[in-house]
DNA sequence: TCAATAGGCAACCATTTAGTTGCCTATTCT
DNA sequence: AGAATAGGCAACTAAATGGTTGCCTATTGA
């Protein structure tokens, strides 16, 4: 399920910091996404490859660079899977509240 | 950040089937919610205290059984938290749609 | 042309994670 | 009282994760 592995991407301090940096809409290049993040270049760039394998942000090398370019779709399918989740339990509560009110 | 450790607790299939399963407001036991999980009763287990430790779920004594109750608001939480990033996005993308148009 | 910049690849390490098994305790039902 | 049920605790394992370092390649700009 595409949705678990979004979650567990976004399950990480310096995963959700880049994700949130990225959504200011700046542009970023790995170097510059990577800097403040107290890792090494490396270990951000692993990061990055797990946001994109999740589909959460695309890779696109620019001559000697690579441009970062996050996803909203993804956002807005983790987002749609938990309003969903609350929506059955909002249809359940309603139905026992009428269930306890007809008694 | 208590965000990051809400979604490493949804980024695991087993743990995203009970919070789907317990969506659905109907009652459930440790073991009632083990079962079906391919994964042993103390593994179920773990995976249940890391979704208390997330306060995705609350875990009560009763009886010689634990019932399970989900959290709602947690929910919400990564759900504004999502929807949050994507308003930030939302309003880059205007500001750049405005910058165009009055080229 | 050649130094500086941006990044890739691979090996390696320590810690965490997911899962197991074995055994003990408490509650309930007959 | 005693069997059956629900669960806790601890030790252990294999694999994944987060992070590092060292070195190689490609693009750019003086």
């Amino acid at each position: 399920m595409a949705v678990v592995e979004l979650f567990r991407a976004l399950g990480d301090a310096s995963r959700l910091e880049m994700i949130r940096r990225l959504s200011s809409g700046d542009v970023f290049t790995i170097n510059s996404l990577s800097e403040g993040l107290d890792i090494t270049r490396q270990g951000a760039r692993k990061h990055l490859q797990i946001l994109a394998d999740a589909q959460l942000v695309t890779l696109v090398p620019k001559g000697r660079g690579t441009n970062i370019q996050m996803n909203r779709e993804m956002l807005d399918q983790g987002r749609a899977f938990i309003a969903d989740l609350e929506h059955r339990w909002d249809i359940r509560l309603e139905a026992l509240r009428r269930f306890v009110d007809n008694e």
